[in-house]
DNA sequence: TTAAAAATTTAGATTAGTCTAAATATTGTT
DNA sequence: AACAATATTTAGACTAATCTAAATTTTTAA
């Protein structure tokens, strides 16, 4: 069985390696989890030995089959979690991450794809993040940055790849919410913020670095 | 804030506590734990250092009102996540209890009274245990063991004071749910064993043994 | 293509929780 | 009351996860 510890690691190894496309470095992963780089190395040999990762010194990190597996049982935990700290208990979308990564680190087998089923399959979390089906496959989103759309184009608000509590206040207070029709008005020449239109009646400017992290999908 | 292991300590000497009544040895949180009496020793320094426990050298512990309180917060999330898991997601009776050492030592504070709201303020767990509200108190319960009845006796099986799986499932099998009427029939005076009429209709018989883990009310 | 900068690893130390073996205190019994 | 049995504590060691400081490797850029 793997340590709390090591499963945080495996988590943070496998979100850095879907942005990444490639090879891991120690620094990314030490930043990430707000440790220094020789703790990181420590644990990767550790890791290395469990088979959980491929480790070449100097070189980065990759996760085994094994470790990808098991990174998403967990990313397959939190999610789940967070579903139900949402629709069940109440809690606000900004509140349950860090929930969640307690959460996450339950053991028991059964108890997954029980909660998976009282919940009713959910497809995605309350941030837009697909949750993967008890065989680890991800439903793939066919995200499109708000950023990198045309004036002009419209789309729906799907998910956010930032989750801190105070990005995630600032999209509600703004009325972004999952689900709402976006059309791009305008990027300004001066700072590339963007004028919106959201759900064809109230305007809205919202700068470039909010706009990196609206994850879009086209109307059907 | 107390690690998982310090929780852990503060539970069993609770528990100790409420049976024993005066200070708690050593060896007894030894053994309840599955750990050597040294390393009791090593926490129990630790935990008298944090005000938790009353700690005199060879003398035994008791638990300061912080060390109380603290345990029972533990207690009530470990009893509300057992009726979750057996309400919510149809887990058995016999299944519950690991699970729940593991879910209660979720920290975010908000998440207790939320989980009793959605449970509609359970007043026991499956296991007919006292559910303590959010102030610490409990509803005292009125048991009598089953094993301390005399021939004739009637009353309701509200609780059981031995949670092992094989216990539970051997209940189970007999039919001793909880709400159970129970007839005292007959005490064997060759072992001491009791024949039983369960819900005015079915007979059994029991072992003193079991007798003793069975907690009763008398019918209003 | 080589020297400086950046990234990574090694070496050695620290803390929490555990252990064994030995020492000490308490209890029980004659 | 004194000794044996039992309970508890101390001393010293180990593992997991972390750190700092120093050493080494890789990358970058002149």
């Amino acid at each position: 069985m793997n340590s709390f510890t090591e499963e945080n690691y495996l988590k943070t190894i496998f979100h850095l390696s879907v942005k990444a496309d490639g090879p891991v470095a120690t620094n990314s992963i030490s930043e990430l989890m707000g440790n220094k780089a020789a703790s990181v190395t420590d644990m990767l040999k550790k890791l290395a030995e469990k088979d959980l990762i491929h480790y070449v010194k100097y070189q980065g990190v990759s996760l085994t089959n094994k470790g990808k597996e098991t990174a998403i049982a967990i990313i397959r935990k939190h999610r789940l979690w967070e579903v139900f700290l949402v629709e069940k208990l109440g809690f606000k979308w900004d509140e349950v991450h860090d929930i969640a990564e307690e959460l996450e680190h339950i053991k028991a087998p059964e108890l997954v794809d029980r909660l998976d089923a009282f919940l009713g399959h959910p497809s995605h979390d309350p941030h837009g993040d697909p949750i993967p089906n008890s065989h680890g496959e991800f439903q793939k989103n066919e995200w499109i940055l708000l950023a990198k759309m045309n004036p002009g184009q419209t789309g729906i608000l799907s998910g956010v790849s930032e989750h801190s509590t105070v990005f995630l206040q600032y999209l509600e207070q703004q009325g972004l919410l999952l689900g709402t029709r976006i059309k791009l008005e305008e990027i300004m020449a001066f700072d590339g913020s963007l004028k919106l239109v959201i759900n064809q009646s109230q305007s809205l400017s919202i700068s470039r670095e909010a706009a990196k992290n609206l994850l879009m999908l086209h109307e059907n």
